[in-house]
DNA sequence: TGAGCGGATGACAACATTGTCAAAAGTAGA
DNA sequence: TCTACTTTTGACAATGTTGTCATCCGCTCA
């Protein structure tokens, strides 16, 4: 293992400014800086959190924002980070408030090395803004909305979305009904794009009548299945925009004696809970949320020590999970 | 905060005697290792484990094992354990097997400070007892059974069966059906005797009848209750002795159009993340998995430092949880 | 009673980093 | 060019623990 004195070294520096670059300190020559990175990325370097926070005293800190902590979407998130946190010797503080501010026990922290944000804090521009007033680096999550270039992590939502419903007219269905998420998140807009893109990649007429609102709730979901039934030409296959809303069309179907997937295609998205604790199980899209938190970490890692990064915005890879909700349509 | 030399000076040791008794060491006198406990103990001592870890070169970890890594319950385990793991500078090493077998590349491991069983491992006496040979520390969860006084964590199933199937009685139900959990595992005896304590308190008659078969799936609370619903007197309200299995009973009722909770109450066990993503959100009992995980962490620490285990048995405090699916019965 | 031995204890180095303070190197103004 | 000042860099101490090795103590056996 490298050590700070081996980066010195190669670097023709004293090991002391090596630890000044490291902690992002200012009063160090840009080219100083440069040459430390270079030495440090060639000797495959990482430094010993232990010696660090033995000296240090208090060990650098990330604060996670979240909406809902008790949400199955929250826990992953928590997991993730906690698990990247082990392997730099980070902690985790937790907050959760349902306003867009960032508490003063948090700014007034010392050694907070930065912020994630998740879905709901990480579309609100002015939040964001205001963390980088204090220079308070910051990473968001799940958000397609560009800020200043901030950096974010987030999956194709469109390309998911896509390939959601290439599913199910990949098994048959022409008549593929969508349930849309909730207006105020940006998501929703992408997910209903890909939608129309599969289905205008197949050749499919675009339906008004296939599309029906929703909120991400389980209830949405079921007032949704409602209309969607009574429609005088049935769809044979629905697209909901999460799993929630795909399990309370589920609950309706049931009500109604119809069978699924027999009579009626369901397909959802985010490989939540939900889809599996559900009969018959979902198929959906799966994003791996633990993956997505563990590099949030990583990041804010970097930035603390003044890297650059580059790019600032990483797309994390989907899945399409195929389970019992969907088969091909009953002969007509 | 003090540090082993000032627990030394107490004690009227060398700093180094103190550490050889944090660490478990052998060649220590019995007397001395009580005195340093003791003064460990009256200066509220809590030992860096950055300055350990800086020294001793790999951290001491942690095992958990588990059946299957992707359900909530391990997941909430992994979160407890981790939070725990932060405070004391443990890591966390995460073994995902079926059998009842201890991987090699546990045992091989220098640091391991021990080994955490969850529910299905918990259970079986012949893997306690290779640990216990290995003289490998190890806390079991959520286990009734005891084996040779081995350390474990869990709640009073039976207690908080009781207390579940008591809210349906005072809500005013007299027949009450009882869904019961997998044969093989004790816990679900437990919940079944809860279930025949409530009923025999409030003098109310147990009918065979009401009982029905389970394996803590979703599937078979659907088959227990299309039985249940077709009694020639449906009973008001059910205990199904997991959250899963009360889904599934949900989902049946949606079937046959009996509304809840207004035709059938549900109670389930849990707190599980089905309980909230289900019309209507079930009433439950919550157990804190995070918090037994956390304490398992305290406890294999302190087993670490050589420290009696006074008791070797804690039971955690559940919750009854009051949703929407539980209500007083419709009017004869 | 003294040599030999093993268990218990202590003295001191080592671990990899950050904090402190001083020195060196730039920079601007006269 | 000299001076006063700021920025950049380095030397060295300090952090709280465990590893290594030496010492001490008490016991057994001849």
């Amino acid at each position: 293992m490298p050590t700070i004195v081996d980066v010195a070294e190669r670097a023709g520096v004293s090991f002391k400014t090596v630890s000044r670059v490291l902690n992002g300190e200012p009063n160090v020559r840009d080219a100083t800086r440069q040459k430390v990175l270079a030495a440090a990325e060639s000797l495959n370097f990482t430094l010993n959190h232990s010696a660090r926070s033995l000296r240090a005293h208090n060990p650098p800190v990330i604060a996670l924002i979240v909406h809902n902590p008790a949400s199955s979407y929250a826990h992953e998130l928590q997991l993730g980070i906690l698990k990247g946190c082990q392997d730099i010797g980070y902690r985790l503080i937790v907050e959760t408030t349902q306003k867009f501010e960032i508490p003063d026990t948090l700014t007034a922290r010392k050694g907070l090395a930065g912020i994630i944000l998740g879905p709901p804090q990480a579309d609100h521009i002015e939040l964001v803004q205001r963390l980088a007033e204090l220079d308070l680096p910051c990473i968001r999550l799940a958000t397609e909305l560009d800020i200043n270039s901030t950096p974010r992590i987030s999956l194709d939502e469109t390309r998911a979305a896509f390939d959601a419903v290439n599913h199910l007219i990949d098994l048959g269905h022409r008549r593929i009904a969508m349930i849309e998420g909730a207006d105020d998140q940006h998501a929703s807009k992408l997910r209903m794009a890909g939608y129309e893109a599969a289905m205008k990649a197949a050749g499919l007429p675009l339906d008004p009548d296939l599309i029906f609102p929703g909120n991400y709730t389980f209830e949405s979901g079921r007032r949704a299945a409602e209309q969607l039934l009574k429609a005088s030409t049935r769809p044979t296959a629905v697209f909901a925009a999460n799993d929630d809303m795909a399990a309370g069309c589920l609950a309706t179907a049931y009500r109604y004696n119809i069978r699924v997937p027999d009579d009626l295609s369901i397909i959802g998205f985010d490989d939540s809970a939900s889809a599996s604790l559900v009969y018959p199980a979902l198929s959906t899209i799966r994003q791996s949320t633990v993956e997505m938190a563990t590099l949030a970490v990583k990041w804010l890692d970097q930035m603390r020590r003044g890297k650059q990064l580059q790019p600032t915005h990483r797309i994390i890879p989907h899945e399409l999970i195929i389970r019992k909700s969907s088969a091909p349509p009953a002969r007509a």
